[in-house]
DNA sequence: TGTACATCAGTGAACGCGCGTTCACTGATGTAC
DNA sequence: TGTACATCAGTGAACGCGCGTTCACTGATGTAC
């Protein structure tokens, strides 16, 4: 039956929602177009009245997930960013944590659309740390929240690979106390 | 037809080479069974007279290519092993490039046997770039050696991502600057 | 060393399951009067 | 404001393709004598 417009907007924010928890937990090819219409309380079918194609549905989670849209509020200071980033938290938060540790190797094979929408992320978080990075000049400012920024990614990915958890929170601590955070 | 005991071991060792370039290349699930015998010359039926599924298969391969056997060599200065790890050449060599850049993400989610895999070469690696890492004391060493591999495997996979090469330079260019390789 | 035969790695057709996608249908929405 | 009807979001069955996996068969290997 139809529903109403704002029930369409609705659906279409709860199917980029179960997508991007999804996808992140389980990988694009992961998850079948069934599973995130389930998770967003609707049937297989309406899956293609809101996207055209499963691909077109990844590229837009990408853009919902790093939200264009987010660069207005003030950064957190580099080292806050570190330390939550760095947490036993966000590496168990699979789900709900960054997109370029949980998708990041089956995203450089991703489509152009996807391809360009993380670069967009990618030059807009390099930026934003930037602001509050240490150092004495722009470029060590640059340098530093790009180094940190790797860092990060780096440790969050290689600490989730691990199957000891000594191990893992080593990782973790110890790239956090390298960063100074 | 029957093949000799020399053959059936060759054979086997051209399916993990060309498994483990086309797993890193495309991925896990982006790449077939059949894939894989065409690339090492042989017909998918004779897959399962090597491996037991593709899961294992999966798992030998990582076991291949972490070469569980290539920790008595010299390990290179760190600042050495940096400077190659951070190059173009190695963020543009995906098939034959580090493994958990190529396959991190989904590696997250493999088998324990892969995870367990992953695991013991994530300690082999540290181990051994914590003996040429700078540092007065070996927790010094070892968590700057933490510190600047988790920033090489995430400045590598994000430079891979980025669509605008000037950017993917710049990330990798100023990770080494900032790791001082 | 030479021969006869059992073994078994490789072949390629076939199977069956799961997934992305399509489509005829339903019935609530929202517009025209 | 009230009514009649065209629209169209959602439903769920169905389709077809691709993939992992199986299997009857082939013929070279390597062992027994």
């Amino acid at each position: 039956m139809k529903v109403s417009r704002e029930q369409v907007a609705e659906n279409r924010q709860r199917i980029l929602d179960a997508a991007a928890r999804l996808f992140r937990e389980r990988g694009f090819d992961g998850v079948t177009v069934a599973e995130i219409m389930k998770a967003a309380e609707l049937t297989h079918g309406a899956f293609y009245g809101h996207f055209r194609s499963k691909e077109e549905l990844i590229a837009q989670t990408c853009g919902h997930v790093l939200g264009a849209g987010s660069g207005s509020e003030a950064p957190p200071a580099l080292k806050d960013y570190a330390a939550a980033y760095l947490s036993p938290r966000h590496r168990d938060d699979v789900g709900g944590g960054c997109l370029f540790v949980g998708l990041g190797s089956e995203a450089v094979r991703a489509s152009p659309d996807v391809r360009h929408t993380l670069t967009d992320a990618i030059r807009r978080k390099v930026e934003a740390l930037s602001r509050t990075a240490p150092g004495k000049t722009a470029e060590a400012r640059r340098r530093a929240a790009i180094g940190s920024w790797a860092a990060m990614v780096g440790a969050v990915l290689l600490a989730r690979l691990a199957d000891d958890e000594a191990l893992a929170d080593e990782l973790l601590a110890e790239t956090r106390a390298w960063l100074g955070a």
